[in-house]
DNA sequence: GTCATAATGTTACACACTGTAGCACACAAA
DNA sequence: TTTGTGTGCTACAGTGTGTAACATTATGAC
């Protein structure tokens, strides 16, 4: 079966908290609890922090390994397929699932303007020739 | 100033009850509590029906107004002006504002295809004459 | 072998939000 | 003045998140 069912969180339904370690997460990628605390920033006990960590792979954003009995998180699925994700869930629920609504509506509401719109229309092209190019390369290595 | 600043709550929190009865009143428009427990075709009282209207009117989706003690409620947003915030959000956390970045993890999780993409492309230029062309409709009728 | 240290495992609790509803109150018609 | 029909107010259980304490285990030093 192909059908990768086992992740069925909306992104969008996270916590600030846990938002901020996913983030950090994404952006450093193998980090330990401890490390995660220090680069947050904030007076949170390392029990909290753990806390969060393992919440998120219990919902499947991250996964980890362990190392000489230390926990080191990675992601388990890109930001931009969870962001993918999350806008499915939006366009089905308030744009009866068409995705060209989404854009009117996103012109609307000011989250992007006409010149964004037809730049983004430009680079559609090259967004896609990059995706191809990438899928490409992962099936060249046999990492799918 | 412009920054219609009284709105920020997030579509994608809403709970599920209050997600139908929303798109609810998006599709009929100007229903009361009475016809709203109805159509939704769920055995409710119509004290929950009302407590969600409220909330709904309180997190700034709904407006409401009174004919005969009774209470009309319609949309205070367009549907898709809605999706459009929530989808900025999106972007912000999960693709530090690069809607390209999104298009790509959109395609990435298959939310779209290669081909959907590119049929997209070549529609957003006709949504962006549409756009504007109701943007100068409603301009010359003189409601904004 | 015991002790300190550094991890993780387990459990808890307050707070906020949602689903769900009961009951009191007001006003119009009979 | 009684009876509908609507709204106003309040409540409560369930769930999820932020936050953390305390228990347990493994490892290396002595």
């Amino acid at each position: 079966m192909t059908g990768n069912t086992r992740f069925d969180h909306d992104p969008a339904e996270l916590g600030e908290l846990e938002r901020s370690v996913l983030l950090l997460v994404w952006r450093r990628g193998n980090l330990t609890a401890e490390q995660v605390r220090e680069e947050l920033g904030r007076p949170l006990k390392d029990s909290t922090i753990r806390t969060v960590l393992r919440r998120l792979e219990e919902k499947g954003y991250l996964s980890h390994t362990v190392e000489d009995r230390t926990f080191y998180y990675q992601p388990a699925e890109s930001r931009q397929r969870v962001a993918g994700r999350a806008v499915k869930r939006i366009v089905d629920w308030f744009c009866e699932g068409s995705v060209e609504a989404l854009l009117v509506g996103m012109v609307d509401s000011k989250v992007l303007n006409r010149g964004e719109l037809r730049r983004l229309a430009e680079r559609i092209a090259v967004a896609q020739e990059t995706a191809g190019a990438r899928k490409t390369a992962r099936k060249k290595e046999g990492k799918p």
